[in-house]
DNA sequence: TCAAGCTGTAAAAGAATCGTAAAAACCGGC
DNA sequence: GCCGGTTTTTACGATTCTTTTACAGCTTGA
């Protein structure tokens, strides 16, 4: 599922096409102004940004600007007043995909944001950091500190299952299922063993876990 | 990769389509006037040319005119500012193969730029190189340290598919897809016989490779 | 606080995969 | 059919990975 975020100061709008995009099976992210709303951006990895030009601390174009700063890809579409004078070398220079003047039709935004996306098609995430870690799909490739780690198999797909469920509540009859691929469910210490290795790589401290935390009873929970 | 040469004196201007290059994968050359332009097309054999119409010191014409004289395939998008006269006719007679009239958006530049390379695509590689190895597709023929090495079709395939995929992570059924047409994958050693035969031939030491790596149950990677 | 049950972890035992040479199967051309 | 070259399979030791085991230390709830 995709992911969008809206960066605007007008409550109900901001909420109207929440519920649009929600509806149309997006993943919707909200903010109301352009610090939460870079924020949003860094932590959630939208698909798209949809942003206002102006907004009640800095303006959608600096929001344009940071974004652009670090990360280069995400396209944006920008929103604007109905009176606000619109400079389209300035959106090009910022690096905004397209811009919808307000009063728009909930038609006209979707096909500006399907249009958006379809150009810049979501490939699959090619990498995902946490920390210092960067794990490197494509190449299947770990590294910490810009160091490589080696990983086998079974320590790699445990940690892929982490990363694709962050912050979760995980038994580990769900990971036995979901890594290994068991369907019954004995008693086994396999789980614990693999978490150790991953603490053992990838913890700062590995005797005080932070990302890979042991829930009593329960399982594992990983904490980027 | 795609090179695409900008030659425009705005600087602003020329820097915000350099980004919005890179943004979207291609590597940009920027220049500022007509002659620097044309020494950069000289050199850098871009896969397309944008110029601006109206430049310090040559015309864009004259810069058409002159990249045809030596060179009749790389395709020219010439910038035109709104009120310029601009004379279709004369445009397509020296030989550019589109127009833009400033102001534009990024959509429009970038669709336009699509459409020109769709209809030349850049002609593939003819060698490719890693470490003391040397790939003639052409003449397909390996050369290390200059000395020929024999290769049989299924090596040579093979051979083939690594460097055109290199530093990622290749299974076995994806390998035995693309290079051997399988549809189905039985658990065969094929692979391993043949990725045998390439690190005999190729690696300095087949004992320990060094761009042939094996990712344990996983497949291979080949590393330029 | 204490016992029962969990978890952390190193190390041993067990299982699977890989490298490789050699054998077998395949494939055109004569 | 035979021959040379190519490709695939086979077989087995070497290597790497996985799971279990065993025990110490920890957590929990009566």
């Amino acid at each position: 599922m995709q992911t969008i975020l809206v960066i605007d100061d007008d409550d109900s709008l901001r909420d109207t096409i929440g519920v649009l995009l929600e509806r149309e099976g997006f993943r919707a992210i909200l903010a109301a102004d352009g610090r939460s709303g870079l924020d949003h951006a860094v932590l959630s990895k939208p698909s798209l940004i949809i942003t206002d030009l102006r907004l009640p601390d800095i303006s959608g174009l600096e929001v344009c600007r940071k974004l652009r700063s670090s990360d280069s890809k995400t396209p944006i579409i920008v929103l604007s007043a109905a009176g606000e004078e619109i400079d389209k070398v300035l959106l090009l220079e910022i690096g905004a995909d397209d811009y919808v003047v307000k009063p728009f039709g909930t038609r006209e935004l979707l096909a500006r944001i399907r249009a958006v996306l379809r150009r810049s098609p979501s490939e699959p995430q090619k990498t995902i950091s946490f920390a210092d870690v960067q794990v490197d799909f494509e190449r299947r490739v770990v590294t910490k500190k810009g160091a490589d780690i080696r990983f086998t198999p079974a320590e790699y797909n445990l940690l892929t299952f982490f990363l694709q469920n962050p912050d979760r509540a995980l038994s580990r009859d769900m990971i036995l299922n979901s890594v290994w691929g068991y369907e019954s469910f004995p008693n086994t210490r396999t789980v614990d063993a693999h978490v150790v290795k991953l603490r053992q790589k990838l913890e700062a401290d590995p005797n005080i876990p932070r990302h890979f935390i042991t829930l009593h009873k329960v399982g594992y929970r990983f904490l980027p």
